[in-house]
DNA sequence: TATAATATTTTACGCGCGTAAATTATTTAT
DNA sequence: ATAAATAATTTACGCGCGTAAAATATTATA
């Protein structure tokens, strides 16, 4: 470490030896110097500690080396979960991710979107709130930037989608707790927020309707995202009024399952596939909490190894062709069946 | 909205007849102007669309206008939770927030100072890992840019530092757990990563003594952060070797308690401080999931609102003063018992 | 070794905005 | 109405880097 600080490209440039045209390639892209002054470069750079301005590269370059990352809510530890992974993919193709939390607001997404139009991405992972959000703001955005959506589907926005086969895993759910025991009531919001939450429960009707059996809709009321809440007040409330058509109960989502176990648990019935138990209890997700509920929870786990490396290949593909797709891709991944204790 | 596009603000002086340093400090602060001229600038945003160029504004000033933010982990709703206050509250304060997940790596905590450090936030919040940090370098970092830390206490480091009173709270549920049955055993990790995690288990010693008890430690196995998994697998081992010498555990935290709380109903233990209960378990922070573990879990809450205020306040102030604090500030603030099902 | 191909250097301009100094316009106080 | 105070305009430079063009140096090929 010399005396002397380094406080520009140029500066580097004397101290180094290379010019700083070359430097500045250096730093677009290590490999597109020559292999000797890529060594003699990061020999200085051992040396003298420089780093060149984010804001000076940015202002001049068309295309930032940075992808956003807005999911509905970090709250939620199993978009965080995700958000993780992705981040991970995004860092290794040498891309630098930017979180954001919608916290589960449809203003807070569009100003997600408006701080990410601020620092003009390379493209953007967008899993939106879905019905809550606000289609037009989003669609808006994805005009001018390369979007790919996850985890929920807004038609026709974006330039690609990736998320669960719902229509499958309900079914695979539905079939185990059909062959296992009694058939499943479904256990809902009455209005979801998740468009995921309407797939599943018409994938519940068809797949009941397959197998020769009557579905059973148990519907909560309860505004929001505080799903936990709302399926323990509405699983009481079903609970105490035998709302519940069979000793099975298939939940929209694993969190709605969580309180469900609660509103369960403080009324004395006991969970599980085994003998004494009064109620079998699934949920969907796999979320990270479910393995640790009492019992444990039986649950749908998607794919999301697929689905973060198919949306963050897709977004990387698009900005390095620099246009635009010829056509939406959408695909959906299978989940798999998480064999637990509670049903 | 014209046709023209307006690409900076040269532009943007054009069609709303504004001087462009007039407008420069508009950005700067809108109440730097006259009112009549801003009114005049808003009306003309309102028609033109414009945004100044965020990396052209700060590679000229000194003081971004961003305040860093780093948690341990974004997976855990506990810091999720937090990091999202904080979040609100630098936005109020007309700052921009950027979050970064340590995901429990020093690596990890030390790449994110670093992207700090190229974005050259005009203060951070840093919620460090605590004994896992790489001290040297978090406190190079916090030589360079006003730091103020929260949650965990690395001695010396940063402008300030604000958590919790463990020996209060400890106190606080240790005294009460004492005066409803037996007294408890200390539930928790042999060789903790949190310096919380220390001063809580001498706090639970020395109330302990207070009240003329014997403490007694069950210290389980276990590297890393996987929590729930290690007081599951450690509260399995305790449960069977029948460690406990009384009926009731204070866990270090919640998420060891979620993990004991599973392996209790598993061995078919019942936990409550009812009349047919064998177990009675209590935990610490008030973790978001704690209101719906089976039995819901008798906690601490911390004080979080006056931690998130505190840190926020100082680091405002010292990005205001623009100097740093002449000696290192430190409030440790108080929690409260957060009675449920579990103790 | 001569020639072609590829890298690097030199030189120079531009990006969009911050900001300073001098001048002019507007508002406020007297 | 006049002077003083405040705000806006004009002019001009600089920030740190991207990037283009021409000249020069280095490496690869024959």
């Amino acid at each position: 470490m010399t005396v002397a600080k380094i406080k520009n490209m140029e500066d580097f440039a004397a101290v180094s030896g290379i010019s700083r045209p070359t430097l500045s390639k250096y730093f677009n892209d290590p490999n597109s110097v020559r292999a000797t002054t890529k060594l003699r470069i990061e020999a200085a750079l051992k040396q003298h500690d420089y780093r060149p301005n984010v804001y000076a590269i940015n202002q001049n370059r068309r295309q930032t080396r940075t992808i956003g990352l807005v999911v509905p809510n970090l709250t939620d530890p199993f978009f965080a979960g995700i958000a993780r992974t992705l981040e991970g993919l995004i860092l290794k193709a040498g891309f630098t991710p930017v979180l954001l939390s919608s916290h589960d607001g449809p203003d807070q997404e569009l100003d997600n979107l408006e701080s990410l139009r601020a620092i003009k991405p390379a493209g953007v992972l967008l899993a939106p709130l879905g019905r809550a959000s606000d289609l037009a703001g989003v669609a808006a955005f994805a005009q001018d930037c390369p979007t790919v959506l996850f985890d929920s589907n807004l038609d026709g926005i974006g330039e690609a989608f990736f998320g669960s086969d719902n229509r499958q895993s309900v079914g695979l759910i539905v079939d185990y707790l059909c062959r296992s025991g009694e058939p499943p009531v479904f256990f809902e919001m009455k209005t979801p927020i998740n468009p995921n939450a309407y797939k599943r429960r018409s994938a519940y009707i068809a797949a009941m309707e397959q197998l020769g059996h009557d579905p059973q809709l148990v519907q909560v009321e309860g505004d929001g995202w505080g799903f936990e809440e709302i399926g323990f007040r509405g699983g009481s409330k079903a609970l105490t009024d035998r709302q519940f058509k069979t000793n099975t109960v298939l939940c929209s989502n694993d969190r709605l399952a969580i309180g469900l176990l609660s509103a369960a648990f403080e009324k004395g019935l006991r969970v599980g596939r085994g003998a004494g138990s009064a109620l079998r209890i699934a949920g969907h997700d796999d979320h990270p909490f479910s393995k640790f509920t009492c019992p444990s929870l039986t649950t749908i786990s998607q794919d999301y190894d697929s689905i973060s490396t198919r949306s963050v290949e897709t977004v990387l593909a698009l900005i390095e062709q620099g246009e635009r797709a010829q056509s939406r891709e959408a695909a959906l991944f299978s989940g798999t069946l998480v064999l637990r204790g509670s049903a």
